[in-house]
DNA sequence: TTAAAACATTGTTGTATATCAATATTTTAC
DNA sequence: GTAAAATATTGATATACAACAATGTTTTAA
């Protein structure tokens, strides 16, 4: 299992989330007391599908790999990126993860007792609307994803996907993709030689430029009319 | 249009929310006094796809699709049932919807002011927190659906659906389904020939009984099997 | 009551995509 | 620094599925 320390200081700390302020400092004491700030390295396990919900999962820093496994294969839902938290809507809903959630990078997570945070969230209604609204918006970004699977084809949703890490996550048109080609097509719902095929394909009609895992969006416009067209 | 009246007693309603337990008098007062109750027939449009969120609907009597509209074909993510919300995840989310809902027979919604709504959510925590307990539930349902349409093939997403009916939705082995064949075909991922086909292949092996879109379950263990192998 | 429209069914064909296979390249570990 | 393992790439093959087409059946409407 991984490293991990006791939460010092949730109130000062860089990484702390937005929602903290709508609590009262004695909440915050609250948080922090039950709060242990894990380190995990990348390929670790975070939580696992088909276990229980014991804690709040709360991304300190670092990013995240949200999948659904399969028998075959794997479909990537969503990456999630620092000052974020994991999987409200099973803390909130089941009380099973259905899905498994994986570090694409060491990263900090703060594991903080279910209840305490549900307990918090039952009693304090400007702390959980802000939590309600991050995993509202997390709801609509996978309704996209079903949409996305179900009505485009592979080119259109590998285009889909690249402008999504160019103009969402890295904000540049040039990026260190944190993910590897297998990942990448499982984020992309395809298979691996697809994902890769299609890439050359891109790369060979100037539309964009490949080192690795170093990506360059030469024409996003021409990337954007694919994604349209499915 | 459909045709509408206004609430009267929302406390004493039949079909109301189990949520509004969670308010005080005056606060039910103010949402009965913001609510139209809407007459709805089946094939009219609740919401649409790609329109602003106005108001917080609730589903009080019958049931509706969700679906996403594609260009040529769409995927029907979720049957809703009387009792309860439509779509909590665009009230505190985007404020856009990302799906249409329609009527499958005759229902009455109530339309309530969205900010009535995200005011006393705001204030009242007990209510949110119900709220959000049935958003989860709902991604989490997504969530599943996803995985088939990504993991299974045909026969198996027929099987799950048609499980689904049974044992989830009419709790019967025996049920008149509210949805045709393209809708049938649209809840789970196909075109409308494949799954008249499935069917057709499942009621020669004595899996089911058909008689137009009255269905008999009679082997739920092989669907069970057939859902569980993909 | 009949025409028209919507819905349902079955067979055929084409294609998008996964899978298999072989090889190349990069990373890891001792 | 080399072997081994993981990752990436490219080509060939197989197939699940959508799309097309033709016909039958039920519902709607005047």
């Amino acid at each position: 299992m991984a490293k991990f320390v006791k939460a010092k200081n949730c109130s000062a700390c860089p990484y702390r989330s937005y929602s903290l302020s709508k609590l009262k400092e004695k909440d915050v004491d609250l948080i922090q007391n039950s709060c242990l700030i894990v380190m995990f390295k990348r390929g670790e396990n975070i939580c696992k599908q088909g276990t229980e919900v014991t804690h709040a999962l709360y991304l300190a820093k670092g990013s995240v790999k949200l999948y659904i496994e399969g028998k075959n294969k794997n479909l990537i839902l969503k990456i999630i990126n620092e000052r974020k938290y994991i999987g409200l809507q099973s803390l909130f809903g089941g009380g099973i993860y259905n899905y498994t959630v994986t570090a694409l990078e060491d990263v900090q997570v703060c594991m903080i007792n279910a209840n305490i945070i549900l307990d918090l969230a039952k009693k304090n209604a400007e702390y959980l609307f802000e939590l309600t609204k991050t995993l509202s918006d997390s709801t609509n970004f996978v309704y996209k994803k079903i949409f996305d699977i179900n009505q485009k084809q592979l080119r259109g949703r590998l285009a889909d996907v690249l402008l999504y890490f160019s103009e969402e996550i890295y904000k540049n048109s040039i990026f260190e993709l944190k993910l590897n080609r297998r990942e990448l097509a499982e984020f992309s719902a395809m298979s691996m030689e697809n994902a890769v095929r299609i890439l050359a394909e891109y790369r060979k009609d100037g539309i964009i430029e490949l080192d690795g895992r170093k990506f360059t969006i030469k024409q996003p416009d021409i990337l954007r009319k694919i994604g349209e067209l499915g």
